[in-house]
DNA sequence: CTGAAAGCGCTTACAG
DNA sequence: CTGAAAGCGCTTACAG
C-alpha cells in the first residue's frame, strides 16, 4: 500500500516534517513560497493524511457506532440509509452491529464499540433487552449517546421516536369510528416500551369511546413473525368468534393475520377490520392492501445522527449539552384492510 | 473518557511501559511474578488497549468498508447482515457505505473507505456505474477486494455471485414447459452484468426450446421499480394483447405486473403467468404469491466476508492469495403466479 | 528478567 | 519564517 506520509515529502522538499505540516494546515507563519511548493507536491502525490495518526493525537475516529435490533426490516433498514447518509454528510463513517434482538449480543457489541472509542453511538434497544447497564456505561464513559425507536426511560440521553400512544390510539380509533367493537389488540412482548406504549394507546382508545377492554381480547406475539399473526388469528377466533377488527404490533403480524383470514375465506374488512404497524413495503402489495401506521425510518435516522453529531460537537467545546427528544409524526394509512 | 493506558498501570505497578506491554502479551522473559501482577492490575481497572494506536502501529484497523447499492431492499439488506455477523467474528467491524445506486457516490466511497485504511473493502456496483477505474484504485493500492453480486469482469478480484444466467435460464424454462409461448422480458439497464445475464438466459431458454425471440418483447425498467413494472406492462399489452407470460429482473418490477394484472381483471396464472427474481419478502405475502428466483444473500454476505479476511490474511503473511469465484446456487420457486 | 530507545504518522507549543 | 522536541498509546529489537 505505502501511503504517502508527510515524512516523504518533507524529504523530497529538504524541509522539516512540522512545515510541511503546517503547510498543509494553512498556518500563517509559513512563507507563501514553501506553503505553494508543499501544496504542490502534495496535491501531485496525492496526500492523504492517514486518519489513524489523526485519531491518535486527535483523540476521535471520525466514526459512529450503531447498533440496531435486526436490518432485513424495512423500518430499520430505512433508518441505516439516514443514519449513513447523514453521516458521511458532515464527515462520520459508521459501523452497524446487529444485535438480532438479543440482550446478550447487545451487550457484547456496546463493548465492542467502546473498547473501539468511536466518537458517539446510537442504540435501538433489542426486544430482549431487560437491564440497561451496559447503556449507562456508554453515558459514564461520557461516549455521546443518542437513543431512537427502542428507548428506556432509565437511561438519561437525547432521543428520536415517535409517538407510540399516541399513534396506537389513532388507529384504534379509526377502528372505532369505522364501526368495529370487538377489536382484538396483538401485542409485542412486554419489554420494549414501544409495545407498551402501543398496548397502552389501544386501550386509551376503548376507553375513550366507552368500549370496554377485555384482556382476553390481548394476545401476545413472541416473535414479532408472520406465523405468530397467523396462529393468534386462529386462537382469538376460537376464544371470540363474534370479533370485528384486529390492531396489530406491527405489519408482519398484521400479514399473518391477513393470510389467516385469506385462507379462511374471512372477508377484509367487511368481516375483519386489520391495522398494522410500521408501513412496510409489503403492506401496500398485498390485497387487500394493508390498512398500518407510517413511521419515518429515514428521516429517524437522519434526526438521530444530527443530535449525535451535536453532542459529539458540545462535548469537544466542553459545552454542557441540552438532552433533546424528538418526537417524529406519524400517520394512520386507511387502506383496503379498513372500511 | 480518560481510559486507562499502559503507561498508567506501569506507574502504579512501578515498572516499565515496555514490561506492562510484555506481560500482557505473554512475553516469556517476563517473570510469573511481574505477570501476574500487571494482569490483575490489568483486569481491576478493565484495561482495553487502545485500538487506535494498535492501527497505527500494526498497520491494521480491523475494519472492512462494504459498499452497496442499496439498504432498503431485501436482497442487499440480507447481505448486510452477514457481512457484519461474520465480520464480527472474526474479530472486524464493518463500515457501511450506500452508493444509492449512483456512480458517483460509489467513486466518492470507494476514496472515504481508501483514505480511512480499512483492511478490505466489499463491493456490490451501483447500477449506473460504467467505468471501473475507480475500482482498479483498491487493486493498485493493494488493498484486499471482493466484489459480490454485481460484479465487473474488468476487474481481477475475488467474487461471490449468482449465476445469473442459468437462474433466468431455469425461470424462462419454466415458463415454457408451463406452455408459455408468448414471453415477455421486463429487463434491466444495460449497464449492470446481472441484468445483462439475465437476459441472456432469457434469450437462451427460448433458443433451446425454439421459441423465436422478438426483441419487440423486451422492455427495460430503467428505474427497475413497481411503478415500471406497471407502466411497462400496459405498453407491453398494448403492443401485443396476446402475450402469456412475463419474466422480470427482479420482484420489485414483478410486482408492479402483477398490480397491473388485478387491477385489469387479468387472470394469473390462467392468462398471464409471472415469475419475478430475488424472493423478496413481498413475493410470498402478494396474493397470488408471486414464484421467483431465490438469491441467498445472507449466505453471500458470509462468504464475501471469508473470502476478504482469507485475502487480508495472506496479504499480511505476504504470501499470494489466488484468486476465487463462488458461485452460488438459486432456486426457482414456482409459487401461484406460474402453472 | 527488566527497561531505554526507536518508531508508527501526525500536531503544536516553544525556541531561535 | 523554520524546525527540534514532545507527545498521542502502543510494540519490539536490543542492551544490560
Amino acid at each position: 500500500m505505502q501511503e504517502v506520509t508527510l515524512k516523504q515529502i518533507a524529504e523530497i522538499l529538504q524541509i522539516s516534517v512540522t512545515t510541511v505540516s503546517k503547510a498543509l494546515k494553512d498556518y500563517k507563519d509559513v512563507s507563501p513560497k514553501t506553503k505553494a511548493a508543499v501544496r504542490n507536491l502534495a496535491a501531485k502525490l496525492n496526500y492523504k493524511p492517514n486518519p489513524t495518526a489523526l485519531s491518535l493525537r486527535n483523540r476521535e475516529t471520525k466514526i459512529i457506532g450503531l447498533i440496531i435490533p435486526e436490518v432485513v426490516h424495512h423500518f430499520f433498514a430505512s433508518i441505516i440509509h439516514g443514519v449513513v447518509l447523514e453521516a458521511e454528510n458532515h464527515g462520520y463513517l459508521v459501523i452497524t452491529l446487529i444485535s438480532n434482538d438479543s440482550y446478550e449480543l447487545e451487550k457484547q457489541q456496546v463493548a465492542l464499540l467502546l473498547d473501539k472509542r468511536v466518537d458517539g453511538i446510537l442504540v435501538s434497544l433489542a426486544g430482549s433487552t431487560v437491564h440497561t447497564h451496559h447503556i449507562s456505561q456508554i453515558i459514564k464513559k461520557e461516549v455521546p449517546l443518542v437513543m431512537f425507536d427502542k428507548i428506556s426511560d432509565e437511561i438519561r440521553c437525547s432521543q428520536v421516536i415517535i409517538d407510540d400512544w399516541q399513534a396506537a390510539f389513532e388507529a384504534t380509533e379509526k377502528l372505532i369510528l369505522s364501526g368495529c367493537r370487538k377489536i382484538i389488540h396483538l401485542k409485542g412482548p412486554d419489554g420494549p416500551k414501544t409495545s407498551l406504549d402501543r398496548f397502552e394507546g389501544y386501550k386509551d382508545a376503548l376507553k375513550k369511546h366507552r368500549i370496554p377492554f377485555h384482556p382476553s381480547y390481548v394476545y401476545t406475539s413472541k416473535n414479532v413473525s408472520i406465523e405468530d399473526g397467523y396462529k393468534l388469528t386462529e386462537q382469538a377466533l376460537k376464544d371470540h368468534p363474534d370479533i370485528d377488527a384486529v390492531f396489530c404490533i406491527t405489519d408482519l403480524v398484521a400479514a399473518g393475520v391477513h393470510k389467516y383470514c385469506k385462507n379462511h375465506q374471512i372477508k377484509m374488512p367487511e368481516q375483519i377490520s386489520i391495522i398494522g404497524f410500521s408501513n412496510w413495503l409489503i403492506s401496500e402489495l398485498m390485497s387487500p392492501s394493508l390498512s398500518t401506521v407510517d413511521q419515518p425510518g429515514y428521516e429517524m435516522g437522519i434526526r438521530a445522527v444530527n443530535l449525535l453529531i451535536q453532542e459529539i460537537g458540545s462535548k469537544k467545546s466542553d459545552e454542557k449539552s441540552t438532552l433533546q427528544k424528538i418526537v417524529l409524526p406519524t400517520k394512520v394509512l386507511m387502506r383496503e384492510t379498513t372500511r
